[in-house]
DNA sequence: TCTGGGGTCCTAGGACCC
DNA sequence: TCTGGGGTCCTAGGACCC
């Protein structure tokens, strides 16, 4: 085979859980759900759910009491952010070992650029090295860009490995609903089929023109391209630089009394002023998120009169928003959003 | 299936200016 | 008195992803 530069989809199995299961081995074979408190009479949703949580028609984003309902024999445990960032690290230290490119888009998933003339090869000693040095099993996604290598993972999982490429792409994804790509959604997908386009085929020979009447200039064209299979080639390592940071909570229970309000406000403005503080660049913008009973969500924001860390300026700010709001109903989650400048 | 928390990017309207 | 076209900033909301 031929060099070439291939795009690598590296993608932790039911990650949160496999953490839970390796610092606690009684748990293997069992449902496990990991998310919230851990608590499933608790607000909360599912992080990750075992293959054999799955099973039992459980999944990311489910309600906790829905997923104890759906299966009641099942392990519940709280998220442990620092255990899987740990994890994570030492997966991620574990491809940097390779001669290759690696670009970290969450706690549980990279990009990997290579240039190599065997990429099933490439894939399979990661996934042997990534399960050596950490205990995780990890499925492997091979494209010739981001998007098809991302897709391809989908057909990898559990502990696979998958290649999609333009010469099969057309093989592959054409007959399937446009969901079935990365970036388009159900909102999405409802719309499109209000234009009676339902398959990648379908919205990949569709005209430009009237999807950029219907959803802009940018993301209308763009959704054709994504079914065409474009993506970009590019794997970068540079460091993720964040555009914001927040802090949001649900209450267990809704609150109204507006002292109490404004000292939630005020205890989330100050977390965030840390976190913007331990950023080392000021926040030029504030905004308050305000989700009402029963889930009526409104944000309001402004700018600082000139970028600021100070914690002070922050909190002061967040208490400002929040007076913008007529609170009028219940309050079931306040958060506070802190943004920094646009770089140019 | 009464729906977390932390993010990103795009769209669109109004203000304001030239 | 009525009015152009463009550019930029600010703000709110929508959609998506992990």
């Amino acid at each position: 085979m031929p060099m070439a530069d291939w795009v690598l989809h590296v993608d932790l199995d039911q990650f949160l859980a496999a953490v839970e299961i390796a610092r606690h081995p009684e748990l293997k074979g069992k449902p496990v759900v990991v998310g919230g408190t851990g608590d499933p009479t608790q607000r909360g949703v599912v992080a990750t759910a075992s293959y054999e949580a799955r099973e039992f028609g459980v999944h990311s984003g489910m309600p906790l009491r829905t997923a104890a309902k759906k299966c009641p024999d099942a392990i519940f445990l709280p998220s442990d952010a620092p255990a899987y960032e740990e994890v994570s690290e030492r997966v991620m230290a574990t491809l940097r070992e390779f001669p290759v490119i690696v670009e970290v888009i969450g706690w549980d998933e990279a990009f990997v650029g290579a240039r190599t003339e065997d990429p099933e090869l490439l894939a399979a000693d990661i996934r042997e090295a990534v399960s050596a040095k950490t205990g995780m099993s990890c499925s492997v996604g091979i494209g010739d860009n981001k998007l098809r290598a991302k897709i391809a993972t989908g057909f990898a999982k559990p502990a696979g490995v998958y290649r999609l490429t333009r010469d099969n792409w057309v093989a592959v994804m054409a007959k399937r609903p446009v969901d079935a790509l990365w970036g388009i959604g159900p909102k999405t997908t409802k719309k499109l089929l209000e234009l009676g386009l339902e398959t990648v085929e379908q919205l990949a020979r569709s005209d430009p023109d009237t999807l950029a009447k219907r959803f802009g200039p940018n993301m209308g064209p763009w959704y054709r391209t994504l079914a065409l299979g474009a993506g970009d080639p590019n794997v970068e390592a540079t460091p993720y630089v964040a555009k914001s940071r927040s802090r949001e909570v649900t209450f267990q229970e809704n609150i109204s009394d507006y002292a109490n309000i404004r000292s939630e406000i005020s205890y989330l403005a100050k977390r965030v002023a840390q976190d913007v503080a331990d950023e080392g660049r000021p926040a030029a913008r504030v905004a308050v998120k305000v989700r009402f009973a029963p889930f009526l969500t409104y944000t309001r924001s402004i700018t600082l009169p000139s970028p600021s860390s100070e914690p002070a300026e922050i909190e002061r700010a967040a208490l400002e928003v929040l007076d913008l709001f007529e609170l009028r109903k219940p309050v079931r989650l306040l958060g506070v959003r802190a943004e920094f400048p646009v770089a140019d």
